[in-house]
RNA sequence: UGGGGGAUCGUCUAGCGGUAGGACUACGGACUCUGACUCCGUCAACCCAGGUUCGAAUCCUGGUCCCCCAGCCA
């Protein structure tokens, strides 16, 4: 983590967390954890979580553990697991000790014959359909199970025998004893263990016949690894009842409590783990980590750095009031980054041939050109210059549409980026009218030095044709077309899907990108900023994704006639 | 006509009885061998109504609007 990234803003967690040190709680220590499920990929709502979570544990020198909530074995696997700890990490944190609720099942289990054994918790037999109806709704009371009162004896015998793997799925739970006709709903005896006989848990195999359920197992784990603050999503405010019921019901090492924050929203995206496995599997993008999708996985594979993730979620804050964020506070902090750290390139897009006819013929200069404007300790490169190059289609017209047009116009001049100002002399055109190429002429002495008596105003970057280095260009754009995908009850959200936020073009880099490493991140000047792709790009056939355009303040010039 | 939460510039936030601040966005301008970056400047907010107070975004009362909850998912 760079020096420079500027210590979190406080926010009403942190304010507890000073509240409870200067009050001596908890020996002075400050324990979190980050608990996924296994079930899916991480993205930039959990980013929010992480950050939060370790960025305590590292500022109040306390620890953070990386807990898989791995209570689910039918939705869960261990790709799920390898890929969230290669997120983790990758976002600059190391967590203090690895875990997995599986790890507590048997001590989990011993909680549950202790609650039985006090007389809270019993077992059910109560089909899920029949547990509904005792329920009863958000405006009316429960009522109990015809099974509430059985004995402890009877209890225990019924737990164990489920555990053995006596009964078939289904067919009985362990429920707690709380209140029927709490307001709360989470009270209403909520189940602890449900049975499910034959599924095979990718961490403990066929070992158990029963699996905990999140609140209790998610409570006691925490009280099992003595978490201090147990930070967690505002859809799980209600809970935090129940969190207490347990933590105070069983004889808990110690004592957790809870507390819930504002998840993440952002502007034409999705981030919900439904919705995101749902892109993968109908395929409206080809994977987790496609670089379109939200994941870590995705924007890595994107070419957004770390830091500026870390960034960002220092920027948006942590509170209680839900928001949507706008995209653009997201895409400032990866300019931000990549401004700063991305080596410049040359990379024509829409290739337009050029050819400079007072050059001579097979004579190739080697240009000098910085990787850096601001950044001396980048260093520079060399960049072929010859008679036939490439210039992108969209730097010539053949008559400005306005005075503020800087580019090439048929007569007009423009600097080379790194090299001569050239002016073009004919435009040659196919049959149908369409420029083919253009054929221009340079000042041999404005190499270095602007010309004499007159200024010219544009610069544009090129390639030159026959060292240029063919490559695949992927311009990605946000997979929805509104703001906020899925806010309208009324409308699918897969019908606001952009059905261009992936075009693949064929362009022209210089050749310094041959053989750049996989992920590497250039800005490609007068573009955007992009990365080599981690998975398609090979040495022969360079594949380049575009992480996000520059600040375009032309286009929109442009767009205003 | 249940319970739990939340409302401050367009957006995300700070504020904790004493001049409503920052970031992003937008809009001007300067600079520029990237229409980038950088720099300078501008616009812009306390959900409403009462009350307490010398003084209220903050405390009290009453409203309004928004979010979450009826899995043997997490």
């Amino acid at each position: 983590m760079s020096n420079q990234e500027a210590a979190a803003a406080s926010n009403f967690i942190r304010q507890i967390i000073d509240r409870d040190l200067a009050e001596g709680k908890n020996d002075g220590k400050v324990a979190t954890r980050f608990p996924p499920e296994p079930n899916g990929y991480l993205h930039l709502g959990h980013a929010k979580s992480i950050c939060l979570n370790f960025g305590i544990a590292r500022d109040y020198n306390g620890t953070c553990n990386l807990r898989f909530d791995d209570t689910n074995p039918e939705k869960e696997s261990q790709e799920y697991i390898d890929a969230i700890k290669t997120d983790v990490l990758w976002l600059g944190y190391e967590w203090d000790r690895l875990c997995h609720a599986s790890d507590y099942f048997e001590q989990l289990y011993a909680f549950a014959e202790e609650l039985i054994r006090a007389g809270k918790a019993y077992v059910c037999d109560l089909n899920a359909e029949q547990m509904r109806e005792y329920r009863g709704t958000l405006t009316e009371p429960g009522k109990n199970s015809p099974y509430r009162e059985r004995s402890a004896e009877e209890n225990l015998d019924l737990f164990r025998r489920m555990r053995a793997g006596e009964f078939d799925s289904g067919t009985r739970v362990l429920r707690a004893k709380i209140d029927m006709a709490a307001p709360n709903i989470n009270l209403r005896d909520p189940t602890l263990y449900r049975i499910r006989k034959g599924a095979a848990h990718h961490q403990t195999g066929e070992a158990w016949a029963i699996y905990p359920m999140y609140d209790y197992t998610h409570a006691l784990s925490d009280a099992l690894e003595g978490i201090t603050h147990s930070l967690c999503t505002l859809e799980f405010e209600d809970h935090r009842a129940l969190y207490d019921w347990f933590v105070e019901n069983v004889d808990a090492p110690s004592r957790p409590y809870q507390y819930e924050f504002a998840r993440l929203n952002l502007e034409y995206t999705v981030l919900s783990k439904r919705k995101l496995t749902e892109l993968v599997n109908e395929g409206h993008v080809k994977s987790w980590d496609d670089p379109r999708m939200p994941t870590i996985a995705g924007i890595r594979r994107r070419g957004f750095p770390p830091e500026a993730i870390r960034d960002f979620c220092t920027r948006i804050g942590v509170t209680k009031s839900d928001g949507l964020v706008e995209i653009a506070m997201l895409e400032n902090c990866v300019r931000e980054s990549l401004d700063a750290t991305a080596p410049r390139a040359m990379a024509v897009l829409r290739p337009l041939k050029v050819v400079i006819t007072n050059y001579p013929e097979g004579q190739v200069e080697e240009m000098t050109a910085a990787n850096h404007p601001k950044d001396q300790s980048m260093g520079t490169r060399t960049v072929p210059f010859s008679r036939e190059l490439y210039i992108d289609q969209g730097d010539f017209v053949e008559v400005a549409p306005n005075k503020k047009w800087k580019r090439l116009t048929l007569g007009g001049e423009v600097r080379l980026r790194n090299a001569y100002v050239i002016r073009c002399d004919e435009a040659v055109k196919d049959a149908d009218g369409n420029i083919v190429e253009l054929r221009c002429s340079y000042d041999p002495d404005t190499l270095g030095a602007n010309p004499e008596g007159r200024k010219v105003k544009g610069v544009i970057h090129w390639v030159s044709a026959s060292h240029g280095v063919p490559a695949e260009i992927r311009l990605y754009d946000r997979l929805f077309n509104v703001e906020n995908p899925g806010a309208a009850k009324d409308r699918d959200w897969r019908q606001d899907l952009n059905p261009e936020s992936l075009v693949v073009i064929e362009g022209v880099v210089e050749p310094s990108l041959a053989q750049a490493a996989a992920g590497a991140r250039f800005q490609f000047e007068r573009e955007g900023y992009f990365c080599v792709d981690r998975k398609d790009s090979t040495t022969g056939r360079p594949v380049f994704n575009r992480t996000i355009t520059l600040r375009d303040t032309w286009a929109k010039i442009a767009g205003k006639g």
